[in-house]
RNA sequence: GUGGGUGUAGCUCAGUAGGUUAGAGCGUCUGGUUGUGGCCCAGAAGGUCGGGGGUUCAAAUCCCCUCACUCACCCCA
């Protein structure tokens, strides 16, 4: 019986890697630049965490973590709650009144895969605690915004607000009034819906659902005045950084912990999967696990689906790591002395690779050629006994004899070592 | 949890009025080049045709069951 992995859980083979670090690495660069610090946080937490802040009634908590029911610990879906524990824990928000945390990691929900989702999956997650400004809104809207023009994908932005618990509740009783009058016209899942979370509704992919919900209520126009000043404001910001966006009023949030502003990147080309990038305000979160009263804002990116989108842009062919020197040799004896030669090349900081089964001479040039190197060195029996060895440049084909003292330092000239 | 699609060589895929030893390209290995890569040529290795059952003289091909993968719904990054 063949071993594999399991449904939902993918190998990252060596060629995507690079694709990986290429995002990891950009998104590094430009949150360095908005001045934000890296955070470590464990894969496993207390069952608690999650169904305290995602939402004990969501999808999430309901039906899609894994968790060890005996032991009450769950395998993160998200990072957020873990960056909270984190913050709370540590007391960081007495050590500066703004933290800027991001991290990076797998996240586990047990859903059905598909195109852009899997179970185990990846996300970079960002979140600053401590500031309630709009500015900040913005800001890390403009964040997002400078990761994907550094990677050279095109997103769209999408913003919405939700109210606060001061003004959301009486735009909830208008839209189910809204529903209530033409739930007839709606999907069975809206039916549904309409009773647990009405502002799902607003989002139903159905045509007919989105017919009906088109002169829907907007939550827009039942912010109370400070959720209001709020967005005018985030919208203000975006226009003074040039972002652009759109305004969605019928974008909504699945996590029970959003307030105010909610934003997505989204792209036309993943299939069901649209958003690669989502996130918000939370405002009430940290108080709700037992921390200060702090304000916070996030947002979690998909790596999955932009190296999906990366993917799109050009062929990534064999781009496996080259080596810079390949030593190729004839014969067991000469397989000692390149071996030593080989260990003592790694020494000074080149990439080194040999044949440790020393097949054909013809078969190492092969692997030679294919490692990327740009020099051979040829170890032969002739040249053990002249203490030569052969030199070849595998662009030119030009060959020299070079004596074997002299080869560190023709390389540490050559690659400025 | 629900629906559609696909499972043939390491990879991408051909292969239906059922019919001998199941094919191609790429990759791998060997040789053409007594110690030299890329290009070319020749050859070789590699397959329980996803698995099980059935129909038949005969099944990759037809029927049933099952599993896996995949896309989509739900939901979400």
């Amino acid at each position: 019986m063949k071993i594999k992995a399991l449904n939902g859980f993918k190998d990252i083979m060596p060629d995507d890697v690079l694709l990986w670090r290429q995002v990891e690495e950009s998104a590094r660069i430009v949150l360095e630049r908005f001045h934000f610090a890296e955070i470590r946080v464990p894969v496993l937490e207390k069952t608690e965490l999650f169904s305290r802040s995602i939402g004990a009634d969501t999808d999430i908590v309901e039906k899609e973590m894994y968790t060890f029911v005996d032991k009450q610990i769950t395998m993160r879906p998200e990072a957020t709650a873990s960056l909270m524990r984190a913050y709370i824990e540590h007391n960081m928000h007495g050590r500066k009144p703004v933290q800027r945390l991001f991290t990076i990691g797998p996240m586990f929900r047990h859903e059905r895969p598909q195109k852009g989702r899997l179970r185990q999956f990846h996300q970079l997650d960002v979140e600053v605690l401590g500031s309630a400004s709009p500015r900040l809104d913005a800001e890390l809207m403009s964040l997002g915004d400078c990761l994907f023009s550094e990677l050279g994908v095109s997103t769209s932005l999408e913003i919405n607000s939700l109210g606060c618990p001061d003004c959301r509740p009486e735009y909830r009783r208008v839209l189910l009034a809204f529903i209530e009058e033409r739930l007839d016209q709606l999907c069975e899942d809206c039916r549904r819906r309409s009773q647990r979370n009405p502002l799902r509704v607003l989002d139903c992919k159905k045509q007919g659902c989105r017919i009906q919900v088109q002169d829907a209520p907007s939550v827009i126009d039942y912010l109370c005045e400070n959720c209001s000043i709020h967005f005018t404001e985030v919208r203000r910001n975006l226009d003074l950084l040039e972002v652009d966006y759109t305004v969605n009023k019928f974008m909504v949030r699945g996590l029970d912990y959003y307030v105010r502003t909610t934003f997505e990147f989204v792209t036309d080309q993943l299939g069901a999967q649209s958003a690669v990038c989502a996130g918000g305000r939370y405002d009430g979160l940290i108080e709700m696990l037992g921390g200060p009263k702090v304000p916070g804002i996030g947002f979690a990116m998909g790596i999955e689906r932009l190296v999906l989108l990366l993917k799109r842009l050009e062929d990534h062919g064999d781009q496996s790591a080259g080596i810079d020197v390949f030593i190729a040799g004839l014969g067991e004896e000469a397989a000692d002395y390149s071996f030593k030669l080989m260990h003592g090349l790694r020494g000074i900081g080149l990439r080194v690779d040999m044949d440790l089964d020393t097949r054909s001479l013809k078969s190492q040039m092969k692997q030679a050629d294919r490692s990327g190197a740009g020099y051979t060195v040829i170890v032969g029996s002739q040249e053990l006994d002249n203490q030569q060895v052969v030199l070849r440049n595998m662009k030119t084909g030009e060959q020299t004899d070079v004596n074997v003292d002299a080869i560190t330092d023709f390389f540490n000239e050559t690659y400025g070592l």
